[in-house]
Formats: structure tokens, C-alpha cells, sequence
RNA sequence: CGGGUGAUAGCGCAGCUUGGUAGCGCGCCUCGUUCGGGACGAGGAGGUCGGGAGUUCAAAUCUCCCUCACCCGACCA
């Protein structure tokens, strides 16, 4: 059946197909103001599969979830010479409350080094208080001049860690440990998103940091997306807002602080990274729905209907997040193409040809592959399938990255390879000037590695590799 | 914020040059026939033509201002 498609082919128009998989499979749409987002039903409940995952392993990594204000105090900001300079091109900034101008303008938070500072000060007194591991899921507002749903918003939901070490050791050990034990293991693991991980250049450092580590993934259009950071902020918030400590010989320090970050443009990571050209696709362990169970056509007495939903009721009782669909007064194949382009990743369908014989037939949505499986199996048989297209999902994503990642010798070939993909190259190639020449080209420093893929711990480590791209 | 393009039904668009009853496709509702990969027929609902001002007997159409969106250039999770 030769129909015209239902979203435009990624190899046709990328950003396109982006916009139709978000309108199709009823994700998110721009909210009245400039640069916000509605982030709908069936995506929220993605996003809320993350913050579950992610949350444990914060958790794991022993920092306590807790609430800071969205408004904040100007004056907050302007403490840290380098984080007000980097930040008031985007912050929002209240001048009036309750129908008077406010004595002080106060500024909805693009993230909350400043106050949740403040507060550390008031509550670290002990190198005993030390480390203060918190973090906090919250919204965070940074006016945007080219917002793209999820990827970039002027609002968006996010966690952000906010951590106090009495020693920049400590602080560089935990920066490193958020980034693999949180960060990299949930995207990897959960997401079935490889990331490289490294070291910003200064540039790109977060403003007010004196170390930022990221994870870089790659979308299908080859283009780069940081999805997480984790910084080392040194003793500059430290300094800036008095968070100190008296050691154990009673002299008193200054702490060294961290924070961490990674936000609702993981959707957006998530859509580019799997999704293809019969829409997105979710990978099992973070799906919201990981199955949907189908009544392709029912019977008169409608004991097909009756058994479709018996089905359902065992799948959800043996713990798969299942949907029922069995509103069969929409011709299935509308219907099955609609799975498709939410991208659920395992569809079964019962119809009375399949009951006849007890069975029903499984399809993958990941390879297409449809194959027949008997009842008192099926149970079983679909807890294999999740698993096995989980761990497929991240192969095939890794293939596709490694496949779009070389290493090069001059900036002509690392311009020439980030049209497709990643490029590597010597970062000493890129003194200078590098970055500049490179940066004509649309072409970015994602972060540095070393030869064997470790994190350098300076500006100008020997050996370093830079890790170049295009990116969102 | 600079340059370009645009805004007409939920979505995609025509109509504008040459002012004169607001249209098409998809989607939606009803009924019937269908139903194992986006079904078909008949009937129907749905629009202050982005907002404001102006010109005119008359404006979706002409003029001005504003707002918003998309693409391209300077910043970011």
C-alpha cells in the first residue's frame, strides 16, 4: 500500500520529522508564551519514568532532595562576578508584586547556585556538616532567543544537585562520580543512549565553574547533544556566599561546591536518538507504556474484545506497564500505525484467527519483526522481548555512533566530518585560533577526552582529544 | 537582537495581483457497509481570515502599526 507518509522521512528534513513525531505522537506543543512548552500526557509520563530513575540513583549517590524558592533576590546573582555576567542576558526579572514596584527586583531563578548558597552558608558550621549533598527537581527560567521544544524552552523542568565539599578533591571526586554513576549509567542503561563524556573547554564552561564535565550523545542527523553537566565550582560560590567550615584543628575554611544538572531536553534526546521514520521510539526500561495489547477485530459475541483485555489484565498484573487498546471502531491499521509513532515497543495483537489457534502475534517495534507466540507463554516471552530490545536499542545506537565518529588530523577533515558526525581530533590542532575556525563552520568543542577515553583533570592535559560536532 | 519568509477551520493549504456571499484536503461528529497495516459512501459540525488602526458604499484582499511563528547569523541544560 503506496500511502504518502504519515511524517516527513528524517532523511528529507530532520527538524521537520522532529516537529511531526512531536505533533503525531501527541508529545508537547508550544505554550501562549514565546520559548514555553506543554508538555503533554503521554510524553509527561516519559519524563516522569526519568525523574523516578533518575531520582534513585541521586539517592544512590547519597545527596537528599529538598526545595528552594523560585525567586530570587537580585542582589544573589551579582555576588559571583563571572555566573551574573554569564546569566543576565536570560533571566526573567520581576519588578512588580502586588501592584507596586518591587524596592528590589527579584529574578526567577535559571538555576539556583545562588540561594540554595545562601542557605549552605547558614547550615555548614563542622567540617563534620561536610560533604552537604542536595538536590532539588524543579523549573528554572532562561529567556531564550531560539527556543525548540524540549531541547531548549525558556522554561524547563530539570533536577539540579548542589553539593558542599571540604576539599576540592572531594569536589572533583563527587563531580566525576554524578557524571558516571548518575548521569552516564541512567542514559546508557535506561535511555540506551551512549554518551561520550569529558571535560568542557573554558568556553564552554558554566558560568562561574572552574570545571565542567558533560555527556555528549549523538542524534541521528549526526548532531551533537550535551544531556547532562557537572561542574566543579571551586571555591567561587563558596567564597561569594561564606559557605565555610572549622576543620577538625579548628581553623576555618572555605568549602569547594558542585553542582549538577540535566533537564526535560533528555526528551528531546530520547526522540533523536531512537526515533526513525515511522515515528519515535521508546526504549522499554523508560517507556511509560511497554507494551500495548491490540483487539485487531472482534467477534459477535465479542470474546475476542473479552480476552484482549484478559490479556492485558495479566501482563499488568505480572508487572509490564501494558495498554489496552480495544476500541475497535477505528480500523486497526490506523491504529497501529498510531503505537507506531508513539513508538511502544512491543504491540500484541489478538484477533479471532490468533484465539482459534491460542495464540496471539507480537510485533517489535524497534526491527518490525511479527512473529506468533502462544498464550501461556506470552507472559514470559514479553519480559524477554523488553530486555532484549532494551540492550538492542543501545547496540544499534552505538553502532550508529561509532559508525559516525572518526578520527582526524587537520580542521578541514574534522569540518568535513561533522557535516555526518563526530569528529576526533588532536586539541592541540586547535590552539590558535581552532575553536574560532572551526566555530565558522558551525562546528563546536563538545568536551575533551584523553587518548583511552578518561577525563582530563586540566585546561591543557598532553595528549588531549577533542571531541567536535555540530550541536543543538 | 539583525536579515529573509509567513500568519485564512484542530492540522496542511488555496483565495489576495484585479476589493463584492470564505473554500479545498486531512482530521472531527452521525448513519450504513467494512475491518489481520492509515477503509468506503452519504450526511453534518466547525472560521471575529493573527490583533489594532486607516482607505472605501464595500477589505481575507489595499496602507500603516503591533504580535506571533519558521529559516539564516551572535548565547545555552
Amino acid at each position: 500500500m503506496a500511502k504518502a507518509p504519515i511524517i516527513t522521512p528524517q532523511g528529507e528534513d530532520f527538524p521537520r520529522w522532529y516537529q511531526d513525531v512531536l505533533n503525531k505522537a501527541q508529545l508537547a506543543e508550544n505554550g501562549p508564551v514565546r520559548g514555553t512548552m506543554v508538555i503533554r500526557p503521554y510524553a509527561y509520563a516519559i519524563w516522569e519514568r526519568m525523574v523516578s530513575e533518575m531520582d534513585a540513583r541521586i539517592k544512590a549517590a547519597g545527596a537528599q532532595n529538598a526545595y528552594f524558592p523560585l525567586f530570587i533576590p537580585e542582589n544573589y546573582l551579582q555576588r559571583e562576578a563571572e555566573h551574573v555576567e554569564g546569566f543576565s542576558p536570560e533571566l526573567a526579572v520581576v519588578t512588580h508584586g502586588g501592584g507596586k514596584e518591587l524596592e528590589e527586583p527579584v529574578v526567577v531563578r535559571p538555576t539556583s547556585e545562588t540561594v540554595i548558597g545562601e542557605y549552605m552558608s547558614k547550615w555548614i558550621q563542622s567540617y563534620r556538616d561536610l560533604p552537604l549533598l542536595l538536590n532539588q527537581w524543579a523549573n528554572v527560567v532562561r529567556w531564550e532567543l531560539r527556543p525548540r521544544l524540549f531541547l531548549r524552552t525558556s522554561e524547563f523542568l530539570w533536577q539540579e544537585g548542589h553539593c558542599a565539599h571540604a576539599s576540592q578533591a572531594d569536589a572533583a571526586a563527587y563531580a566525576d562520580r554524578i557524571l558516571r554513576e548518575v548521569y552516564e549509567d541512567f542514559m546508557v542503561n535506561e535511555l540506551a543512549i551512549p554518551v561520550f563524556t569529558g571535560r568542557k573547554i573554558p568556553e564552554e564552561r558554566f558560568a562561574g565553574a572552574i570545571n565542567t564535565l558533560s555527556c555528549e550523545a549523538m542524534m541521528r542527523d549526526g548532531k551533537a547533544l550535551q544531556m547532562g553537566t557537572s561542574h566543579e565550582l571551586g571555591q567561587n560560590f563558596a567564597r561569594a556566599f561564606d559557605i565555610g567550615y572549622q576543620d577538625e584543628n579548628g581553623e576555618r575554611q572555605l568549602c569547594w561546591t558542585t553542582s549538577w544538572g540535566t533537564s526535560t531536553r533528555m526528551m528531546g534526546g530520547l526522540i533523536m536518538a531512537h526515533g526513525d521514520d515511522r515515528g519515535l521510539l521508546v526504549p522499554p526500561r523508560i517507556a511509560a507504556v511497554q507494551a500495548v495489547v491490540i483487539l485487531v477485530k472482534d467477534d459477535d459475541a465479542g470474546a475476542v474484545g473479552d480476552s484482549t483485555r484478559r490479556i492485558g489484565a495479566e501482563l499488568a498484573a505480572a508487572g509490564v506497564r501494558v495498554k489496552v487498546d480495544d476500541a475497535a471502531s477505528t480500523p486497526f491499521g490506523r491504529r497501529a500505525t498510531d503505537w507506531e509513532l508513539k513508538g511502544v515497543p512491543v504491540r500484541i495483537e489478538v484477533g479471532p484467527r490468533d484465539l482459534a489457534e491460542n495464540l496471539v502475534t507480537v510485533v517489535r517495534r524497534d526491527t518490525g519483526e511479527k512473529f506468533p507466540v502462544a498464550l501461556n507463554e506470552l507472559t514470559v516471552k514479553v519480559a524477554g522481548l523488553l530486555e532484549e530490545i532494551q540492550s538492542s536499542m543501545l547496540s544499534e545506537a552505538t553502532a550508529r555512533r561509532d559508525a559516525a565518529t572518526v578520527t582526524v588530523n587537520s580542521i578541514g577533515e574534522a569540518v568535513e566530518a561533522a557535516a555526518t558526525g563526530f569528529a576526533r581530533i588532536p586539541f592541540d590542532l586547535l590552539a590558535d585560533g581552532g575553536v574560532d575556525e572551526l566555530g565558522r563552520s558551525a562546528v563546536t568543542v563538545r568536551c575533551l577526552q584523553l587518548e583511552d577515553g578518561s577525563t582530563p583533570v586540566e585546561d591543557h592535559a598532553p595528549g588531549a582529544i577533542a571531541l567536535v560536532a555540530r550541536s543543538y
